[in-house]
RNA sequence: GGGUCGGUGGCAGAGUGGUCAAAUGCAUCAGACUGUAAAUCUGACGCCGCAAGGCUUCGGGGGUUCGACUCCCUCCCGGCCCA
């Protein structure tokens, strides 16, 4: 069976540079597993540009990326990451399709005799990889997004209980973006599909690949530091102009902008004037890392086959190991 | 020194005789997640207890009252105004 790393973490965790390391080390390329820096022109704000070297055991300069000639792969470090930079910001994105975008990278990558690697933070994204994840397929309906946006959420709830009383009893019924997603499966399919024997996902039987995933194990207050620094950096490299750009220069409306999350959703708002500070701006950002670094790590920690490591050496001999076997 | 406003849970800040262990926001902690996942959503948060419930709180002390965070006296601390 063909073998596939992943490296995760929460943000800040320096996860790239494993990635990067371990592609240098075992011949291989990465697909990025990241919901935010999928989107071109999110660069600063998303860390993709930012040069670090802060990560403690690693033989690493700083992180550069460039084109290659077709202008479609990124490069860093010399190694090939996917799935950066590959859609508009203005299109919509979901994890359904970055599963089928990234089953014929990894496949692309195998046939050419490398090792793929799987470096991201966005959970959902991987365990749609992992476990090979079928969704229903069932594409957003805007129109119907839009109607049933202005509904109640109690509303919502009565509408799918209706629909489909069996996904109504276990569906987080305060939840409206779940809601919204069960009712519009139903509208199509008549009920949401049950899961795969007991599997919550509807997980397929068969898993096309094995895959080793480490988790990059780093305390709290350390994770912190990390995202201060590292926010700082982002700041004096330009990130609230590259909001502004995306804004002003790409048409990017600042509802759309504020629905990619923490920077993206406050410098709107500071450009707005509606954060009147820079340092209001830093604290508000800073804290939504901070929760969200928290929101990662709760996902995360279910998975109970996520191998937790906080030295390179020990990483890369886990990897050696597992591609051994 | 005189006047005045105020001192409430980690912070901010409501409450102004009983329905108050005390609104709300923030922080903190825990969690959910079936094509939005940096999104979306939930719970806990004085102390003990699984719970029912009990216990101790609203600057300190003393009163009034059946009953006080709320009223009175006094002390301590802070803001502002006048000297």
């Amino acid at each position: 069976m063909d073998r596939i790393i992943v490296i995760l973490g929460p943000t800040s965790s320096g996860k790239s540079e494993v990635a990067i390391a371990l592609a240098q080390k075992f011949d291989g390329e990465i697909i990025s597993a990241d919901s935010r820096q999928i989107y071109r022109g999110m660069d600063v704000g998303t860390g993709k540009i930012i040069k670090d070297k802060s990560y403690p055991s690693l033989p690493l300069g700083e992180m550069s990326r460039t084109r290659d000639r077709e202008g479609k792969t990124f490069y860093s470090e010399g190694i090939p990451h996917y799935a950066i930079d590959i859609i508009s910001p203005k299109t919509e994105y979901n994890s359904a399709k970055f599963k089928k975008y990234a089953d014929k990278i990894i496949r692309d990558i195998l046939g050419r005799g490398k090792i793929p690697i799987i470096c991201g933070g966005t959970g959902f994204w991987i365990k749609a990889l992992v476990d090979n994840v079928v969704y229903p397929e069932v594409a957003p309906d805007w129109k119907l997004r839009e109607k049933l946006g202005k509904k109640s959420t109690e509303e919502l709830f009565k509408t799918l209980q209706k629909l489909d009383p069996q996904r109504a009893k276990n569906i987080d019924a305060k939840n409206p973006v779940r809601l919204i997603r069960a009712i519009e499966i139903c509208k199509t399919l008549g009920s949401v599909p049950k899961p795969i024997q007991g599997s919550t996902l509807g997980i397929l039987k068969v898993e096309p690949w094995e895959f080793l995933q480490i988790g990059i194990k780093i305390p709290k207050e350390k994770l912190n530091e990390r995202i201060e620094l590292r926010l700082q950096k982002r700041f004096s490299a330009g990130m609230i102009s590259e909001v502004k750009k995306l804004h002003l220069k790409d048409k990017i409306s600042w509802k759309r902008l504020e629905s990619f999350g923490l920077g993206y959703k406050f410098i709107p708002q500071y450009l707005k004037k509606e954060i009147t500070t820079k340092e209001e701006l830093f604290e508000k950002i800073y804290q939504g890392e901070k929760d969200y670094a928290k929101r990662q790590m709760t996902w995360f920690a279910k998975d109970k086959r996520i191998i937790w490591l906080n030295d390179y050496r020990k990483i890369e001999k886990n990897v050696k190991n597992f591609l051994k076997t």
